[in-house]
DNA sequence: GACTCTTGGAGAAACGTATCTTCAGACCGG
DNA sequence: CCGGTCTGAAGATACGTTTCTCCAAGAGTC
């Protein structure tokens, strides 16, 4: 009895309307496994008649490869996973945030885009979901100082690439905005609008950019010789939002122009600032970090600095992408990651040195609540027929 | 020369630092691999003793299950598919919409707890990214009637649960708010706060939604004896919106409320509103489907229809995986989905028969734009040291 | 003392693919 | 006519688990 024959038969008797594998499809095309492999795959030396005879028998049958085989043979999933370690013990507060949210749907995108399907991964999930998933490489949002996961992630031997510049713990590579310039530039935007006293609403957390972003502020403070005004909050309790943005405005030091770190103090602060009867931008200038356009639409528009994190995401998963394919094949000719490159790409150094950096350009866009003189108009208003 | 010995054989001279498998685990502690396999998956008839002695050991030398492996093995990935198949090709305009955002949220922290990962995946991406990941079961948002990709993934034994009714196509089960009632429960609100013509929003697509929110709008002039009054715009195009919002009140008939079936469409009107210098709710009462809490701080407060996506999002998972579940091992006595059951769950019937379907409850957060007299304060707003 | 149970654990067969190696024959130049 | 190269394809192995089957030895039992 031959190998061939043994195999059939333990097919056919178990045979209990399973999806036909790739045994079937050579039984039924008349060829070896080793022939409908590489056929499918585009692989081997064989004339197209025998390819595209194979072909017509695989989908005559419904064939669909088993992914789960595939992904133990070849040692690739096509799964990357994408996890935040921040920001609270919750799962998933963190999407609430719309730069999480505009960040993970262009990873998933451009992870897409390459052939990869990317899983949301909170840190803090139960250990069994992690180590039952293979996953290529994995996406860090924020990682802190001597993070765990990242340190066994990369020991294992998993790329890791993260967004924001990781604080003490090995990556492939990392992804941020260069948080400094971007204060700086908002504080003199500020300033050449008129702004004396300059207040920040700021975070109680330690991640980077929190901490990036107030030591900036607190510098610019030293240098132009302003008492620093601020106030700090848990970042991820909605509702301590408002009360620092109230706690802000009615310091006996009211600052002329804030800068509020995170998405939902423009709301807050307008809020406040109506509440003690301060207008907008004329009292008081406004401006806030957001990817949120409500701020087009509010009374007034609000100044909003843009984090780009669809750019980031995108950048973040195609350094991932080039790493794990860079892993086994060198430079394969595919489509890059771009961005302002700091070091050349190692990926996977053994060695010392950091791992390599890229900075993303922030955007500000600047409407009514910084300036005192009206911006100029860029998009005529719809007709109004009601007359105004 | 002993299997065994031939195996290790095997290990050691292709050994180049791969990451400790079962085997290694097995040889430094002693003993077999299957009582690796009982003492680390709490399997067989193991002493207590031989059980930390080997998680011990796989401890000490990082040992990692292989996922790929097991999932081989097992034919479980553990991994559950999200797609959404209407609303344009583009892959994720759709998180746009905070409803989608917030029901893939609850569905991913649902589908964690229960051990799942899940995967977005739009149906339009390439195909090779859907055969190259083992899935355990999808998710499916608003399926068009006799959708491929839907028929295909059921008849290849991958359980499906939809979130809208399906049109055509064979689904493990579904989930969907009860449209009609909720449309007819927002014109007799609007009715009740003195409304004489209602006008409607709503969209171009022939999605379930659309189509039944509709419908229900024209059945309820025609009961009432309303001559309906609404406009069409494509709702996946963000501009069209606010054109169709100007439309409806620039008609000769021009409604004295409307409802718009689509998130933006609250501003959209708003904004419209101000432009023909119509008091809202004084002269125009307004009412939008919507999840986002903009809403609360527009001026005046629009009242919102919300879906309840997060129940939706962690219904549609649940009963997801009771079929994943249910399909080898009868009631497992887990936490099972809630929800008001119009059939009883009987999972991949081969039969006749329509598939479970579950109709969750819509909630109406009714503020200041649909009613004449201002509603009572349920809130008392914060300290107003400006004065006011 | 021969017998059944029970306990603790080993062996080996899958799971379904990709790929390395081998091999038969065709073709070809000299 | 013969060694070499090239083409088309088959065989067998490995990927790393889980699990089914089976066995040895000790503990009761009559």
């Amino acid at each position: 009895m031959t190998a061939a024959a043994n195999q059939s038969g333990r097919r056919s008797t178990s045979r209990r309307l399973e999806r036909a594998g790739i045994r079937d499809v050579a039984a039924a095309a008349g060829v070896s496994i080793t022939t409908v492999s590489d056929a499918l795959n585009g692989k081997g030396r064989l004339p197209e008649e025998t390819r595209s005879r194979v072909r017509e028998v695989a989908e005559r049958l419904g064939y669909r490869p088993s992914a789960a085989a595939r992904t133990l043979r070849t040692g690739r999933s096509g799964l990357i996973g994408l996890t935040v370690t921040t920001y609270g013990e919750e799962p998933f507060t963190f999407t609430e945030f719309a730069y999480f949210a505009e960040m993970a749907r262009a990873a998933t995108s451009a992870a897409l885009g390459r052939g990869f399907a990317l899983v949301v991964l909170p840190a803090s999930s139960r250990h069994d979901v992690w180590s039952n998933i293979a996953l290529d490489g994995t996406v860090v949002i924020d990682p802190p100082d001597q993070d765990p996961l990242v340190t066994e992630l990369y020991r294992s031997g998993v790329p890791v690439v993260s967004d924001g510049k990781p604080g003490n713990c090995p990556v492939t590579a990392w992804v941020d905005n260069d948080h400094e310039a971007a204060v700086l530039d908002i504080l003199d935007h500020l300033s050449e609008a008129g702004a004396r006293r300059i207040g920040l609403l700021t975070g109680t957390s330690t991640d980077t950019y929190t901490r990036l972003s107030t030591e900036a502020y607190l510098g610019w403070c030293r240098r132009v010789g302003q008492e620093p005004v601020y106030e700090t909050y848990p970042a991820h309790d909605p509702a301590a939002g408002a009360v620092a943005a109230d706690r802000l405005l009615a310091r006996p030091d009211r600052p002329d122009a804030v800068y509020g770190l995170f998405d939902p103090n423009g709301t807050d602060l307008l809020a406040a600032a109506r509440r003690y009867g301060l207008r907008v931008p004329e009292d008081l200038l406004l401006v806030c970090c957001s990817e949120s356009d409500v701020y087009a639409g509010t009374e007034p528009p609000i100044t909003t600095l843009s984090l780009k994190p669809r750019k980031i995401g995108t950048t973040v998963v195609n350094l991932l992408i080039d790493a794990i394919e860079g892993v086994d094949a060198g430079s394969s000719g595919g489509q890059r990651a771009e961005g302002a490159r700091l070091f050349p790409p190692r990926f996977r150094t053994a060695g010392t040195g950091p791992p390599p950096g890229t900075l993303m350009p922030t955007e500000l866009i600047v409407r009514a609540s910084s300036q005192r003189r009206s911006p100029r108009r860029t998009v005529s208003p719809p007709r109004s027929p009601g007359g105004g």
